[in-house]
RNA sequence: GGCCUCGUGGCGGAGUGGUGACGCAGAGGACUGCAAAUCCUUGCACCCGAGUUCGAUUCUCGGCGAGGCCUCCA
């Protein structure tokens, strides 16, 4: 290896050198969608950016030799609302399986229009019920947590060290504690492992009688399954850090009586609109599939490159604020980027640096930006520059051109010269501006040696 | 109230204890029949105050401002 991998740390709020417990299978977990409704494009952050450390972490330690599981939520209070509002005549199982299987379709289709590659693993939480109520038994009987008014509950007392992560005491968060203290609970902050289930909301059959389970659970249950009872990374959204992780590793640790549960938290910053958080419940949310497929933002709909570099032109710790200028700028750069195929090249050691150092997207970006300069003026650039777009997963694919299409336009360009030489300025341009009008761009340059024009031309994308 | 971020030129955005990254836009120029594309030139920015220092945008403290979490949330 290289160059040393440094990552900010939520858990000990410092930059320090990555080194995996097993460099032959490093083990990611990232919190992926609930699915109930179309992400939004602050959800496709966390995707985008995990999907870069992804690459970056299969260059370094090989592509076979990592593991990343990203979850699918299936199980939770907005989806039974939204299969009950959309799907009122089914049963409720089957109401529920056209909402989450539609909007899991939908999600894969977005995800992969900004270029993500698919996860490892993609655990839904409704396949891991029974390692969910596995753990809450080992908690139970480890004296960590307690059944009432038919709910398991954990008992935040009962950990020595929790808040951790968020830093979050235990006896200084109830001063302004916001939340109604259900009755039943023993101390503010228990949180719910297990609850029971109406007739008319899904439930499984558990040592509690038939519910559900809470928030937290599945992701504990899911990163023992398929990374291990300590794990290398976990990353998520900001605003996970508290309650859900948190609870993640009380619920982990507890069960399996580990000192940690992932050795590095990451976490993303949001994605703003007018300088606020876009969020469902605020309803200031744009979704990627109106960006990608609609007319929505900007009066315009925009590939996924584009969202996608727009979203790595800053850190992923600061907030972005979502913008169409924003957008633009990152079109016009990949605009003059070549289009080039991945190959087996290196990539350029200062993009590796600059991720290296706690996911530096902008700098790598800036760097690629001088080496798609540098490629468009000599070739040799050109593997370089592929290996390093491909790292970051902002390669701009060549633009299928018909053969047939290809010849036509050749043609067109030949006699546009012929008309040139001929100073036919008008039918000349008249060809300029309807190759224009099909998004060819043609390019106007002189033949070092004799002086003469030379006309290239592109596919605009 | 508690906890956590952040504050750099029109915009985006790194970085550093000692003349001001860079990108985009803008301006000027070259090239062109005119354009586009391309190339060249051009930016004296670091919230405020105090302190540490020979020297701070960079360190410390205070203030102001913005955002986030504490409730479903990426």
């Amino acid at each position: 290896m290289s160059v040393p991998l440094k990552f900010y740390n939520t858990l000990t709020r410092q930059k320090t050198v990555f080194e995996p417990i097993d460099p032959d299978n490093v083990r990611m977990y990232v919190c992926g969608p609930t699915v109930y409704d179309y992400a939004h494009i602050g959800n496709a952050r966390p995707a985008i950016v995990f999907d870069v450390l992804y690459r970056l972490l299969r260059s370094v330690y090989g592509a076979d030799h990592v593991t990343y599981a990203r979850n699918i939520t299936d199980v939770d209070d907005k989806i039974n609302a939204r299969a009950l509002r959309d799907h009122p005549g089914l049963p409720l199982n089957e109401a529920i399986r056209q909402v989450t299987e539609k909007t899991e379709t939908q999600y894969h289709q977005d995800i992969a229009a900004l270029g993500c590659l698919p996860p490892n693993v993609e655990p839904r939480a409704t396949d891991n019920i029974p390692q969910m109520i596995e753990i809450i038994e080992k908690l139970i009987a480890r004296n960590h947590a307690y059944v009432a008014q038919g709910e398991v509950l954990f008992d935040t007392k009962s950990m020595q060290d929790y808040g951790q992560l968020s830093k979050r005491p235990l006896d200084e968060q109830q001063a302004g504690a916001r939340i109604a203290v259900d009755a039943h609970k023993k101390n503010p902050g228990d949180f719910v492992l297990w609850k029971l289930s109406s007739e008319n909301e899904p439930g499984w059959e558990s040592p509690w009688g038939r519910g559900r389970p809470g928030w937290h659970i599945e992701c504990s249950a899911m990163s023992q399954r398929y990374l291990g009872e300590v794990f290398d990374i976990h990353g998520g959204g900001l605003d996970l850090i508290f309650p859900h992780h948190e609870n993640e590793i009380a619920q982990s640790r507890c069960a399996h009586g580990t000192q940690v549960m992932a050795n590095l938290w990451m976490h993303n910053g949001f994605v703003q609109v007018e300088g606020r958080k876009m969020s469902k419940s605020d309803g200031n949310f744009i979704t990627i599939n109106e960006l990608l497929a609609t007319k929505t933002f900007g009066g315009r709909s925009w590939p996924g490159e584009v969202l996608r570099l727009a979203m790595l032109m800053t850190h992923y710790r600061e907030p972005i604020d979502f913008s169409v200028k924003r957008l633009e700028e990152a079109e016009r750069l990949l605009g003059k980027w070549p289009a080039a195929e991945p190959g087996t090249a290196e990539p350029c050691p200062i993009v590796m640096e600059a991720l290296a150092d706690d996911l530096n997207t902008v700098a790598a970006v800036q760097r690629l930006h001088a080496l798609a300069q540098e490629a468009n003026g000599d070739s040799s650039m050109m593997p370089m520059f592929a290996a390093s777009a491909a790292l970051l997963g902002v390669l701009p694919k060549k633009a299928e051109v018909d053969e047939a299409v290809a010849s036509a336009v050749d043609a067109l360009v030949a006699m546009r010269l012929e008309m040139l030489k001929a100073k036919n300025f008008a039918e000349a341009d008249k060809i300029r501006n309807e190759l224009g009008e099909k998004g060819i761009q043609l390019k106007d340059g002189k033949d070092p040696a004799t002086g003469e024009r030379v006309t290239t031309w592109e596919m605009k994308r």
